[in-house]
DNA sequence: CGGCCTTAGTGTAAATATTCAACTAAGTTA
DNA sequence: TAACTTAGTTGAATATTTACACTAAGGCCG
């Protein structure tokens, strides 16, 4: 937390992350410890203040916040919902403006090291981590997980769960992680085809003691939505 | 916008409104003329400052806005984004906090008298009003209108278009007006049935020179989100 | 080398959903 | 009372989804 010189900025307004990744427990998010009042030794989403000398938006300074705890620069990165209110923090009137931010497994395990020493991934049970946590982050939390869990069903977010490239079976596994049901091969196969989330990268095969597999990688940074006529 | 003595305060955060209602020319956005700078005497989405003493939450601040700018005290709010730059206002870095209203066309017509002197409801052309907006409103114009857009297909969120009380019919008419596109009625009985949006208000009919329609109402006052198995 | 195991990827028949258009219903108007 | 208009229903043709079996292509092991 710096202090700013610039007048017209008292801090008022933080950018708060929800960080997922998937490890051995499944779908899990990053939280760290907070050291200072409020809520000293309490659990909470990672979150820092704007600086406006620094960030030049507030997705830079989700950025900022993102490489500061994990040393990922380069996340997918989605605005969920911002909070403003005098009850959410005991010293008054804030704002909180909240990112979800997906790791791929290889980035976090290439990166243990660059972690924040009072951060650690949680598990994610429910609609939460059961745990309570500083502020108002357990309703951001479940917020963020909501997000999530409906992209399942229509985008291409599921994707950046996983290392660029990656096989079919362990995209669908990541969906079927996500939606806690299992899915038939074949329709999975040709809704990815039609959604045309999915590029295969030429030539490259995942071969283990069985029938190799095609590479694919997502043809996005971004989360790409299936539209469908509904009505 | 007032001053505040509060000194933890500085203002910098404004809640701006995209207020949409049908007006006989289609759906329809409430612009507002400028007549301070920056952008004085541009168009502009209706919003203000936080007013951290009188807003309990960002969306009391958005109520306030809405009441202050068209009279209407209990429209249908829904959260958009939030923004945040240097450059989107040339007095420096701000924050903007961007809702969706949408207004029945009653709550129109019977606060004519209520609304601002210099507001204006602008019809909507493609993706905006063939007119350029101060600060970045056009971009955040087009945003909502996606947002709009979508939730068309998939929620009960073009009944809050309409006044409290309405025909199957009517309905349909105004998902045709957003989708651009005429629907099949049978479809759309059966695809309102299952969603379970409507609840008939029990022995009301609408009754003109022909056979009298069942009235309905929405069941909440959110939209509420059609689920489909889609993977 | 050749059979076996495992996972990749395809095919297909039955069940379900969508579409389109005609039909019946219930009022008002002349 | 017949014509007209919009509400609401029905059903056959068509398209999509689902469940599951089948074929493909490797490595492993005797």
């Amino acid at each position: 937390m710096t202090t700013h010189d610039n007048d017209a900025f008292k801090p008022i307004a933080t950018v708060d992350l929800a960080i997922f990744s998937l490890t051995p427990a499944g779908l899990s998010v990053l939280l760290v410890r907070r050291t200072s009042a409020p809520f000293a030794g309490d659990w909470a989403l990672p979150g820092g203040w704007i600086h406006i000398d620094e960030d030049a938006d507030l997705e830079a300074a989700a950025r900022r916040v993102l490489k500061e705890k994990t040393g990922v620069e380069t996340p997918y990165l989605e605005q969920l919902q911002t909070t403003g209110n005098r009850d959410r923090d005991p010293r008054g009137w804030s704002i909180s403006i909240v990112y979800i931010a997906l790791l791929s497994a290889d980035d976090v395990a290439e990166r243990q090291d660059a972690m924040a020493e009072e951060a650690e991934w949680r598990p994610i049970e429910g609609e939460g981590v059961g745990l309570s946590l500083a502020f108002d982050h357990a309703a951001l939390l479940k917020e963020a997980l909501g997000r999530i869990r409906s992209k399942v069903e229509y985008s291409s977010l599921p994707g950046h769960l996983l290392p660029v490239r990656f096989t079919l079976s362990e995209l669908q596994s990541v969906y079927e992680s996500l939606l806690g049901r299992k899915l038939d091969k074949s329709a999975f196969r040709k809704r990815m085809a039609e959604a045309d989330f999915l590029e295969p990268v030429e030539g490259e095969m995942r071969r283990a003691s069985n029938r190799p597999a095609q590479v694919f990688r997502l043809k996005d940074t971004r989360s790409l939505v299936l539209f469908d006529r509904r009505i």
